[in-house]
DNA sequence: CGCTCAGTTGACAAAAATCAAAGGCGGTGG
DNA sequence: CCACCGCCTTTGATTTTTGTCAACTGAGCG
């Protein structure tokens, strides 16, 4: 069917990133309902497409391993990375409406995702409320760190919109009990500059700005935090200095 | 209880913009189960909030009257408006995840909202499967709707933004009967600006260019589209011209 | 009638984009 | 195993865009 993908099922009660992408504190006759919400799995080889623009929407997908970018782009070529998704994460939810998908989602590397048709979750969702409630703060979740994005690019220099990447990155890595101060960048600096509303000399110039400054290490994509506290008075410095 | 608003009681079932916040076909019985989804309505006077960032959430609002705007804010004084909603429209989504509001809706003229506690929503949900998929859209629609800002955001220039903003705000308003080529605009320059991730000043002289090529009449707040290609190209143009 | 606030405009400064060149890393094929 | 190629990245010089600061205008309101 897809190329650079197979397919496998399995089920939720026992992985490792429940508490990531599900309710907590289920009965076992919920969690045997939820199960049935994962249909297979997919497997998705870096730089592989889990969806489309265009593509009619069938499923949500929760990231089981793996790094994904999704973006919209427009007729014209213009195109905006919204949003950088890792383990435990659910993407997909810009199909909803109209049945299609509005965006891309691609592998940053090999990845696989949980495959869960819509029309389950919705199914499940009225026999189980902790469900229902889960999906419905699942999305208010993303449409709020859209609102943060947006006060990002509407309101924030190149250094401070680096530094808050940076430390978003690595919040959420450290959920996930990697290191607080260490990363693999798993994107380009044109991909980082798409999201952050930069051209990729500027993200280039703002990371050698903030190794001269002692802040962050940086070896190509291996990126080591020396100074956390200083990324966040950048973040929120508002520019009362320099 | 709220100084600058009022409530009392209603039904959805002939309201005039069922077709906007309500889905369509609905039985005469299931349209009954709908109408116990708004609890009262509720007025709020120009300037009024609808909630603020760190209420507790309790209910969505279908905004029947009057014009809103949605913003964030930092500690350090950052603000951006995150948007501006009109008739028919559903506000307070942001609230869902945490069970607190994390930005401020503020009527923009007098407005009224209907009252729609959140908890009676997920419960007519489980049984009127048409009511869960619309609010499954509408939240849905939002993620979108934001994914389009960023866009906008993330790749534009001050003209493509003023232009998207103005195209944007035309269309919502003809959908809703209003001209297709006049409107008069219910927030500030500075709103606006916040809005695009622009300043006011950058607001102002885009207009008076604009004016200036004969693509659009401004009086105040008054304006009228004069050349509606004239915007469209500018929009998708990616910088082919100038 | 004078005040305040929103909006406009100009001059200048700052930030980021653009254009250009060169270095480095990883992968491929000889 | 090494050389080459392509792509990612860095850095410099310059231009463009937008922000900043300031002055001024005009509308609405007490």
């Amino acid at each position: 069917m897809q190329d650079a993908s197979s397919t496998f099922r399995v089920a939720c009660s026992n992985c490792n990133l429940r508490e990531l992408c599900l309710p907590v504190g289920l009965s076992s006759e919920q969690m045997e309902r939820v199960d049935d919400v994962v249909a297979v799995r997919r497997k998705i080889k870096r730089g592989g497409m889990l969806f489309r623009n265009g593509e009619a929407f069938t499923s949500l997908y929760a990231i089981r391993t793996g790094f994904f970018k999704t973006c919209v782009a427009t007729e014209d070529g213009r195109d905006q990375v919204t949003g950088f998704q890792m383990a435990g994460e659910i993407i997909g939810l810009d199909g909803i409406v109209n049945d299609h998908h509005s965006c891309d989602a691609v592998a940053l590397e090999d990845a696989e995702v949980c495959v869960m048709p819509f029309d389950r979750i919705e199914e499940i969702s009225r026999e189980v409320t902790a469900l229902q409630h889960h999906v419905h703060k699942i999305m208010s979740r993303e449409i709020v760190r859209e609102h943060g994005v947006m006060l990002l690019l509407g309101s924030m220099r190149a250094e401070e919109r680096l530094a808050a990447f940076l430390l978003n990155l690595v919040q959420r890595l450290h959920a996930r009990g990697f290191s607080q101060s260490e990363l693999v960048l798993r994107m380009t600096r044109e991909e980082i500059g798409s999201y952050l509303g930069l051209k990729l000399e500027t993200v280039s110039r703002t990371f050698s700005k903030f190794v001269e400054e002692g802040i962050v290490e940086v070896k190509q994509r291996h990126v080591r935090i020396q100074d956390p506290e200083a990324l966040k008075r950048i973040v929120n410095s508002q520019q009362e200095f320099r």
